[in-house]
DNA sequence: ATCATGTGTACATTATATTGGACGAAAACG
DNA sequence: CGTTTTCGTCCAATATAATGTACACATGAT
């Protein structure tokens, strides 16, 4: 049911780890829950998860919004946060790579990293087309189902991605199971050729590029992507990865490094 | 020494209200420490800090940054924290405001919220005047130094104000007091009068000016505020306060609220 | 009315998390 | 070189946090 956190069942969990499913659970749901619904929802005992919410509470971590008792996240996490964004300062030249992309190829483009072991979408520009896009930002995707998932595993062995990825996440949107030989074949590809381009595996009509942000550790610490109508993705090929490469060597320089020494 | 948090000492502390502290010291420092160095400076036992501090790092909580071992918030927080700003979607409206300020005042203007019981600066815009701000963003400074603090508690009953402002908090920068009694006057002509300014107490060539921003309880949610030379301040005091009232009242209709249901 | 279901609180039990202190390695220092 | 300080890890003891269970009170369906 609650596709458990590690191990098996039966032990008592941490109250940190219980916290933290919390405020993921909220994220995830983007909406204010009452204590028993998380409770229900996340497989915890209620006094257990009453008595987090309530201390979370007490520390502005979680705030009472919505009414009747739910609550969602809280102010200290949107400061802690900004606390992160000002360390590691990647938002102003995110934005202007991503505005320049944009302008480039009229297609939409994202800013992508690693949520522990899945993907999101950390910022995004919109395309000239009304397009419909399948991830939100902040939304959780499996890393399998993406073309920058491809990327920001490139630094493993294959023995570390398939302990990384949970199984289940092999699993596609339409039901279908992806080889993980397969998608290790292409990360190690993927690795070589320094970018990856597919038709999306989650819809039916888009072509996806990514490239990879070199980060501190000297490998994919983020990835800037273009999402594209097929044909317009295939007739684009080159141009769009040029354009790609480019902006990810402008932003490899500075960003996702401390500002101080 | 660590100004504890609630009671005497003596008794063990919870972990997740230790690992908060923790986020919070560092967010405070805005530098990467060393697990070793938190736990001397916030006067925890080592072992716990080191265990705290593994699983903040197993949770993306915390991460490793600037060598040696040093930890510092990590991209977890960023996630959250953009959540809360999604849902609660005051960025846009919020910097729109704080440019039109500018704009017509040339001074520096701010928006202000409170973080537990201190005031901090959320966002900021430079006025013209090449000018040294006292608070930087996002630090944690005690209410009664500025003018937003008395809009901010303006809610409570004098009891409750006086005890949710540390004692400590009612020391000025110079060493002087404040006197409580006198703060509480403050308090309650401000609330009167929907709006606060003075001549800075924190430095000595300000005027500060505070006008609230109502969020969903009916109290102020925040603050919008102006940061002048005195003698500009108070040459343009009735335009300057029309602007902030023009100002927090756009705001006051949309944000701060959540966009959903 | 009766029952099922959702909701919050209170409390005793026990598994365990927090803690102090011991240990050794490495670095700083004289 | 000794000596002292900083640093990270390990471990047993016990204070206590996480949990199951029971209770109180709605609400809505039958």
């Amino acid at each position: 049911m609650d596709a458990g956190l590690d191990e098996a069942a039966g032990k008592r969990a941490r109250g940190l780890d219980r916290a933290f499913e919390i405020l993921d659970f909220l994220r995830q749901k983007r909406q204010a829950l009452k204590p028993n619904e998380i409770a229900a929802q996340i497989g915890a005992p209620r006094s257990s998860v009453y008595e987090l919410v309530n201390l979370l509470l007490r520390n502005g971590i979680l705030e009472f919004t919505g009414g009747e008792g739910r609550v969602y996240l809280g102010r200290k996490l949107y400061f802690l946060g900004a606390a992160y964004e000002n360390h590691f300062d990647f938002t102003r030249e995110c934005e202007a790579a991503l505005e320049r992309l944009a302008d480039e190829t009229r297609e939409t483009a994202q800013f992508c990293m690693l949520d522990g072991n899945k993907y999101t979408v950390v910022r995004m520009r919109e395309g000239a087309r009304p397009f419909r896009i399948s991830t939100d930002i902040g939304q959780s995707v499996p890393i399998p189902w993406t073309a920058s998932g491809r990327l920001l595993v490139a630094h493993m062995t294959n023995e570390e991605i398939l302990a990384f990825i949970p199984q289940q996440d092999f699993q596609l949107p339409s039901g279908e199971w992806l080889d993980p030989a397969a998608f290790l074949t292409e990360v190690r590809d993927t690795e070589r050729d320094g970018h990856f381009t597919f038709n999306s595996i989650v819809d039916s009509f888009t072509h996806c590029f990514a490239v990879p942000v070199m980060g501190d550790a000297g490998h994919a610490a983020a990835t800037l992507c273009l999402v594209a109508p097929r044909d317009d993705g295939l007739a684009n090929r080159d141009r769009y990865l040029d354009c790609l490469k480019d902006a990810a060597r402008r932003l490899s320089h500075a960003p996702l490094q401390s500002r101080r020494a």
